[in-house]
DNA sequence: TTAAACCGTGCAACGGAAGTGCATTTATCG
DNA sequence: CGATAAATGCACTTCCGTTGCACGGTTTAA
């Protein structure tokens, strides 16, 4: 709990019960979760503040936003190298047409592809949809 | 204009007068359309006919649906050889951070990615944010 | 040819999710 | 302690997508 403490202060977030909360919630999961999953888990806490949380934490560098193509916005904590406050961290997501659940896929980089002349790239989203390892059964 | 019939025909959709004025519109931008963009070049049509005129050309695979990252659902119309009413046909997009307008690149496709064990791939969406060739000037 | 069935269109309303303004509580600091 | 700033809570709004239902024209079959 101590950890989380730090981890947010590194950040210059001030640790207050409820982003440790938040915070915790999200490392125990390891997949995305949308501001609605955090408001089910927190039912006493107002849901402008877990949204605004979940703003707070994104600038700061501590999640990073996913746009899994649902039109719900989904978050996860940043990996420990991670710089997207930067730099966008290019790697892929994954989300599964039968669990409707997303993940990192950190250790997957978004290929470089070659646009046509003029065009310049800033940022990317690759995300890969089908049968997650839970729901294939492997 | 008897192309526009024919071309509707051929995808079993019936060829009225607002479908027509619809493909036309479409085929003369070269960029991705919102349903908002439809609605305000057609002021007198109600915006639930838009809708589901842009649903029904996207079943039939004459228009395919573009998720852009805005949150808001773009449509194009699809290439001749395109059959992604079958299989997806998996061009990237790319959306400008400058005028905000979002353009199929069908020459260019999702390059193929290595997922996890257990990982089955069904569709993917690769969308590049950046400058686009008219912003970028050249 | 005429009635029935079907389909396209328009109007109204709903729902989810994101976002904002402002009051209130809580923490920080002199 | 009081002053100040930050965090939280409540109410409300907006935007987009979506649906139900009714009307009217067109196609189809008796
Ligand atoms: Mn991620
Ligand atoms: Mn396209
Ligand atoms: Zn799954
Ligand atoms: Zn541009």
């Amino acid at each position: 709990m101590k950890e989380i403490e730090k981890t947010l202060e590194n950040k210059s977030v001030r640790p207050t019960a409820m982003r440790i909360l938040i915070y915790k919630y999200m490392a125990e999961k390891e997949i995305a979760v949308a501001l609605t999953d955090i408001e089910n888990a927190f039912a006493k806490a107002d849901r402008t503040t877990l949204y605004r949380t979940l703003k707070t934490f994104e600038e700061k560098g501590i999640v990073h936003q996913i746009d899994d193509g649902t039109n719900i916005s989904k978050y996860a904590l940043c990996e420990p190298g991670c710089n997207c406050e930067i730099e966008q961290d290019l790697h892929l997501h994954f989300h599964c047409n039968n669990c409707d659940e997303t993940v990192c896929l950190t250790e997957h980089k978004i290929p470089q592809v070659n646009l046509p002349d003029g065009y310049v790239a800033e940022d990317a989203n690759l995300v890969i949809k089908g049968i997650c390892e839970k729901c294939s059964g492997r």
